[in-house]
DNA sequence: TAAAAATATCGAAGTTTTTAAATAAATCGA
DNA sequence: TCGATTTATTTAAAAACTTCGATATTTTTA
């Protein structure tokens, strides 16, 4: 995978909203996938302001969205965390 | 250092702005500090828009200024590089 | 001290983002 | 098939962001 700074700008930008970064950590404490519906329920706000939100952090490449039935079901990325791991090392 | 996850979405938003990616990436290719004149020379944008640009940049953490007589020098703050760096990792 | 230089702040215009209500679309179960 | 469930889309309003001109502030230099 290669990763430009294009890339990053638009994963640091799915990154920069305080619900944002919390569905990614309630993802990452998860143990498999997890369905939109089970993360609206832990955040305070509506539906599709969460699938707006999904939208984006999926669009960055930051989540990875899979369909199934009804649901869809979203993993961390972690290609795209290891590779944003690299670029801010590489500044260190 | 210890960094939160307010922190991290806040060197986030910062980075999340390609002409403010652009200016940390020029910090990062120099040898030594560089001040805001020279950065401007490097963008497409005025003054008071990388003086806007820079503040972002510095009061989210990632970027470190001093004052030197009526220049503004800037650095990387490889600190925060190193725990974004650490961040990602522990999500990949 | 006065002019020049570097940076910051203010104010306003234009654009983008965030949000939710209403609604649509897709799929499941009875 | 029909109603319930899950997610997406549309629309519109409010809030936030980006940008620059004008101007202020600080420091250097002549």
């Amino acid at each position: 995978m290669i990763i430009d700074e294009a890339m990053i700008v638009k994963a640091a930008n799915a990154l920069s909203d305080k619900h944002r970064m919390a569905i990614l950590m309630q993802i990452a404490r998860q143990e498999c996938s997890i369905c939109c519906g089970a993360i609206q329920d832990l955040t305070c706000l509506s539906q599709p302001t969460v699938s707006h939100h999904i939208k984006i952090l999926v669009d960055s490449g930051v989540l990875i969205s899979s369909k199934e039935g009804r649901n869809v079901n979203l993993t961390i990325n972690r290609e795209m965390m290891k590779q944003l791991s690299m670029f801010f090392l590489q500044l260190s």
